[in-house]
RNA sequence: CGGGGUAUAGCGCAGCCUGGUAGCGCGGUAGUUUUGGGUACUACAGGUCGCAGGUUCGAAUCCUGCUACCCCGACCA
């Protein structure tokens, strides 16, 4: 029986320094609502490993309920992956905005005419997505947005006194990738969260680019990843002004080299002033101050140089990107500002991208083990597990429940294992989605008045009353 | 895009070589049993054998074409 409840207050929506948050501090839209039970959920667990799946993330995944394949590259997110991506997305939001950037939507389907303006609609090649419409007028699936995001800028801007401005948008893209793998971690439709920046001049835009360079470290912080910034191929536009962030993972794509030191920097603070020039650029020269590069910006001599002890060489996955490319996109397509002086000149853009739908496998790849997913506690699509070992016996139902509310007040979101499964398959199952926390509630425990409480990643296991597990959960 | 594979029940697989109208495990349903780390047993349900053509009295099986998907490489968030 469904039991709805919809006493649970709405959370308001209230401006903050940090942006929008809601008013329990949660990061997750999507724990508004009825009381979560597994017996009316839709969590598809598999026993046995997909046949496809080669790299240990893309098995969890499709055994955990998370995604589906519906084509080569494409994938349908089951209600336990959306919970994970959207919590993702709402720490880039948070951090994003911190940050000073502003949010805006742009839609997946893009004219062929706008990236004709930039000359990338023939340079793009078959990896673009092309599609005419009804009136064959020649469409495309975005992959990418600089130039939408240039039309929209130079549509109603015009002074310099607008500037610095960062928009940014979450949004699905599309690149035909010749060899999609992996599952989400190199998808053909992808979730994105892309940033671009508009400044008078490169000294402006440098400051920008540290804004969402200390952005991109505190947001892989919070979700639970120690990211190092490598310095990537800038191509024509030259400089020091790209990074890609890494996060190392045995599993890796790609072959990484840097300094030991890197893993324990400590990332900027939530009060950090990104409105200071000084203290973000000492800041990103800190975190670019020691050895680190991909496979294809490698330079031994300079790796060599490290003391060996401190060599890190390892494989990693690459989460997000930061690029400065000036005027590559302002000037052919005339987004042009006038500075003080009164002269129009092109203004100099930059563009940051992460890919959410890639956090989720690179999340799984840093942490799992044998048993299954080991989420770190912001992303974790629920906070803790309630098992309730023997559904329909009166004490282990209320208790459950009982812990469920009590988790609830403190803005945690808990999922009641209330199946009819034995014992043993519900610790598998639980383990296998990684929740953080396991409380176990069973007819046993409940003799004493206790239930145990699991932490997953440790394995560590508590015998406590109902109410000091829910207060060594929400404390 | 080059190379190599695969396609049979929701999932994992056998059957194909040597044509005779489909089977195993898991999962599902019903029941008995069990009750703190994927319990045991019984019964039942579930498949135009990827698609199209061909050979044959007869094709999952042999032949041809097509499609989809996977792996390695090159490429990319």
């Amino acid at each position: 029986m469904r039991v709805l409840d919809f006493t649970r207050r709405e959370p308001s929506l209230h401006l903050q320094p940090g942006g929008f948050v809601t008013e329990a501090g949660e990061t997750n839209p999507a724990a508004i609502g009825a009381t979560m039970r597994l017996s009316r959920y839709f969590l598809p667990i598999l026993k046995e490993t997909p046949r496809e799946a080669e790299i240990v993330s893309h098995r969890l995944a499709l055994r955990a309920g998370l995604i589906r394949q519906e084509s080569a590259g494409i994938y349908a997110w089951l209600p336990l992956g959306l919970r994970v991506l959207n919590k993702i997305c709402a720490v880039i939001r948070e951090e994003q905005n911190r940050s000073g950037a502003v949010e805006l939507l742009m839609p997946t389907i893009q004219s062929a005419d706008l990236w004709r303006e930039s000359g990338r609609y023939d340079a793009y090649g078959k990896e673009m997505l092309r599609i005419t419409d009804r009136a064959d007028r020649e469409m495309l699936y975005g992959p990418t947005n600089e130039e939408m995001i240039t039309e929209i800028f130079r549509g109603y801007v015009r002074s310099y006194k607008a500037l610095p401005l960062n928009l940014y948008h979450l949004q699905w893209k599309f690149r035909d990738e010749v060899r999609p793998r992996f599952g989400t971690m190199r998808s053909r439709e992808f979730l994105m969260k892309d940033a671009y920046s508009f400044d008078l001049d490169k000294e402006s835009a440098r400051h920008a680019y540290n804004r969402m360079f200390v952005a991109y470290l505190r947001t892989f912080d919070r979700l639970g990843l120690k990211s190092i910034p490598m310095r990537a191929d800038t191509g024509p536009i030259g400089g020091d002004l790209s990074h890609e962030f890494i996060i190392l993972a045995s599993t890796g794509e790609s072959q990484v080299f840097c300094h030991k030191d890197y893993l324990d920097f400590p990332v900027p603070g939530a009060d950090t002033d990104f409105d200071s020039v000084e203290g973000l650029s000492t800041i990103v020269s800190k975190w670019t101050s020691l050895y680190a590069a991909t496979e294809e910006m490698h330079d031994q001599a300079g790796f060599d140089a490290i003391p060996e002890a401190s060599r890190v060489s390892a494989r990693g996955i690459e989460v997000g990107h930061i690029f400065y490319f000036g005027t590559k996109y302002s000037e052919p397509m005339k987004a042009v500002v006038a500075g003080p002086d009164g002269v129009e000149r092109p203004v100099h853009m930059g563009s940051y991208g992460i890919g959410p739908s890639r956090l989720v496998p690179a999340v799984i790849e840093a942490s799992h083990d044998e048993a299954g997913i080991i989420w770190p506690d912001a992303i974790a699509p629920f906070d803790a597990a309630i098992l309730n070992l023997k559904p329909g016996d009166s004490a282990t139902d209320r208790v459950s429940g009982e812990i469920f509310e009590a988790l609830r007040t403190r803005g945690l979101d808990a999922l009641i294992d209330d199946t009819d499964e034995r014992p043993g398959g519900k610790f598998a199952t639980a383990d296998l989605i990684g929740l953080p926390w396991q409380i176990i509630v069973g007819p046993k425990g409940l003799a004493d008045g206790k239930v145990e409480l699991k932490r997953r990643a440790t394995g560590e296991r508590m015998t406590l009353t109902p109410a000091e597990a829910v207060e060594r959960i929400a404390g």
